[in-house]
DNA sequence: ACATGTGAAGGCCTTCACAGCA
DNA sequence: TGCTGTGAAGGCCTTCACATGT
């Protein structure tokens, strides 16, 4: 009935997000043959300060060995359990324009416990009906497919008008969590959680501190 | 020499990165020809609460009327030069496979302020040699095009053994801000502002978040 | 009257300092 | 001794309550 007492306690948003990069680093490492890593040199290979990644797995549990560091392969299971990715993620991806197309393909969203179930487009013989393995099928099917593959995340990746009835129809089919990269705010019913991606988003950013750094007489100490 | 002094003001990391959803929302308003809108309308628009929102745009400075609310052309033009968007941005883009493929086309990527004006990869002649009007260059040209064309930013995406140098050479052609889609974290020079996007990420966070829903007896509360 | 703009409070996250353990 | 794990401190961001101005 009740798991560790570490796995059920509620893990920080903040954390959550920066695990998948411990594991892609992680991952790196056994490539490498490594058996054995610390903090440090795991923190580095992520982007963050080592006190953050201490930090971050001890929400998980203790998994590593004082004086020593973290078995890299086990450590890797850890955070792979903690992120639900030792189950399989059928995903859903509606909109087969260039963006859905490249997703569709990309090696992030095909691995690591997630695999792409089906595909959706309005004109399903758009980019030749197909994208690798994987069918491009009518909106008509939505339904039927998500409910007999058991498709739990939706992918939106069509223009922005079209967006909220593709929220719907997923919803409505039983889909629980859903990715848009459509520039629109989608709502949804109360249990499906929307998360929202916006490319262009990144780029303002950039921009901004382009501008700033411009801006200033003297463009030094801009570090970090 | 001295801009207004709310312009000058440092403005938080976490209210530049909702800006351009702002905007965005008001350029639906205006194209429905709405002229005046409430922080009320507004924040329901863009995602966020009203509050949110009214406390962002203090930081920028007052541009809303009290008692009325905002007027819409006006508060986006704004929020353009906040964001640095009244200025042309030159933007490159490594690696033409699928994701850059689709950048390079995405609306998001060539409005408000930025256009691609440079594609790059090893093999020139991938997907026909060009995106739309723009010509793939080979890597060789990288630093005379950068120069010539006054390129501030690059986009990778490359895969992830080739992203460091990419980086380097973007550096040592004067880049200085580099939005790195490769799953790998990249060491650059002090000075050059490095922003990584891992899309994969966010299909981790929302499993994660399926997976506790599915972990809880009753699936209720999971508003918000 | 009504909606904006803002000091103050509260919450979340990062960083620090050091206790704990091989 | 060396590195992990963690309570405490500090900082940033969000939310609240209300002062402000038309």
């Amino acid at each position: 009935m009740s798991a560790d007492a570490a796995t059920r306690r509620e893990i920080p948003d903040a954390t959550v997000a920066r695990l998948p990069e411990y594991l892609r680093a992680l991952t790196d490492f056994a490539e490498r043959g490594t058996k054995s890593v610390s903090s440090e040199e795991l923190a580095t290979a992520a982007g963050v300060r080592s006190t953050q990644l201490r930090k971050d797995l001890s929400h998980l549990g203790s998994y590593g060995v004082r004086g020593v560091g973290y078995e890299v392969d086990h450590l890797a299971v850890e955070i792979s359990r903690a992120l639900g990715l030792s189950q399989d993620w059928p995903v859903a991806i509606v909109g087969m324009g260039n963006l859905g197309r490249a997703l569709a393909a990309y090696s992030g969203f095909t691995s690591g416990g997630f695999h792409v179930a089906a595909l959706f487009d309005d004109d399903p013989t758009v980019g030749g009906g197909r994208v690798g393995d994987v069918l491009i099928s009518p909106m008509s099917e939505l339904r039927r497919l998500i409910r007999s593959r058991r498709i739990a995340i939706g992918v939106i990746t069509t223009p922005a008008p079209s967006a909220q009835q593709v929220c719907d129809a997923m919803a409505a089919a039983g889909i629980r969590s859903i990715l848009n990269f459509a520039p629109a705010v989608l709502t949804a019913p109360s249990g499906v959680n929307v998360r929202r991606v916006d490319l262009g988003t990144e780029l303002h950013v950039l921009a901004f501190r382009e501008m700033q750094v411009d801006s200033l007489d003297q463009p030094v100490g801009v570090a970090r």
